[in-house]
DNA sequence: CTCTATGCAAATAATTTGCAAGCAC
DNA sequence: GTGCTTGCAAATTATTTGCATAGAG
C-alpha cells in the first residue's frame, strides 16, 4: 500500500511521514474534493498544524500526487490524482452541492491548440455551475 | 455605446456611473483578463477605490456583463462577456505569459450531463496550464 | 427627496513564512 | 549528525463590510 505515492516522495529526497500518509488516506476515501480545513477535522488523533497541512498539499500538488479544484468558493480543494479516472466537477449554486464527472473529451482540443500555436498543454481544470436536479424542482 | 450594459444596470435599478464605464471599456480593450489592481492601476483620473472595483466587478458578474477568470494564481480575474465568441485561456507556466483561446465545444457533454443526471449547466470555468511555444525553446 | 454609489478604515479569511525544536535516515 | 518536517506565532494578501458622505434620478 502507499507504494507509489512513497516512491514519487523518495525520488525527490523527501520522506513519506505520517502527516502526508493520512492526508492521501483521507484524499483517497473522500467522495469529492476537500479543504484543507475538512481534511484537517478528518484528522483525529495527532492532529497536525493547518500550516502543515498546507505545505504538504503544496508539495502533493507539485508532485502530481494530488490535484486542486476550485469551484470558485474562495479556497481550493484537493483530490487524489487518478490518472485512470480523469474527472471534473459540477456545483449547484443553490445547494452547494459537488457532484463529479468522469471524462470531458478535451485532448483533442489540447492537440489542435498545440498544433495552432505550440502551446504544450500539461493539465487543464475544467468546473461546471448550475442547478441540480434536486433543486430544480 | 454602451446602450448594453446600460440597460443591464438600469433593469436592475443600478446607475451607470463613471467608475463602471471606465471599467468595462478597460476590460472591453484588454487582451487578456486582468485583476482587480490592474483595472486600478489603469483608470488614471480620479482613482476609485479599491473596494469600489470589487464591489463593481461583483455586480458586473452577476449581471453577467464580466466573467470571472481563476488560473490559479490566488486570486481572479476579469474580462468582457462577449457571448458571441466563448473564450478560454492558457498560461504558462514558465513566463507567466496568458492566451486566449476561442470556443470548448463543451456543449455536447452539457447536454450529455443534463440528461444522465439533472443537473442543469448555466456555466462553466476552463482554463489550461503548460508551456508556451517561446518557452519550451 | 430617496435610494444607490463611493471613500475610507477596519475586519475577515485564506494562505504563507520565519524560526526553533523534533524526527527520519 | 544532517537535512527534512512540524508546531507555533506572526505576516501577507485578497476580498469584504460598516458607516458616513456624495451623487443620481
Amino acid at each position: 500500500m502507499h507504494t507509489e505515492a512513497k516512491t514519487l516522495f523518495k525520488n525527490k529526497g523527501k520522506s513519506f511521514t505520517g502527516v502526508r500518509i493520512v492526508i492521501v488516506d483521507i484524499l483517497k476515501s473522500a467522495k469529492s474534493p476537500l479543504t484543507p480545513k475538512q481534511i484537517l477535522s478528518l484528522i483525529t488523533l495527532k492532529k497536525p498544524d493547518l500550516a502543515t497541512i498546507y505545505r504538504n498539499l503544496s508539495l502533493m500538488e507539485s508532485l502530481g500526487i494530488i490535484n486542486s479544484v476550485d469551484l470558485g468558493e474562495g479556497f481550493k480543494r484537493y483530490e487524489i490524482n487518478r490518472p485512470e479516472s480523469h474527472r471534473h466537477h459540477i456545483l449547484c449554486r443553490s445547494c452547494g452541492k459537488i457532484e463529479d464527472i468522469e471524462g470531458c473529451g478535451l485532448q483533442e482540443m489540447e492537440k489542435k491548440i498545440f498544433r495552432k500555436i505550440g502551446f504544450k498543454i500539461e493539465k487543464h481544470h475544467l468546473e461546471f455551475f448550475g442547478v441540480c436536479a434536486v433543486c430544480r424542482k
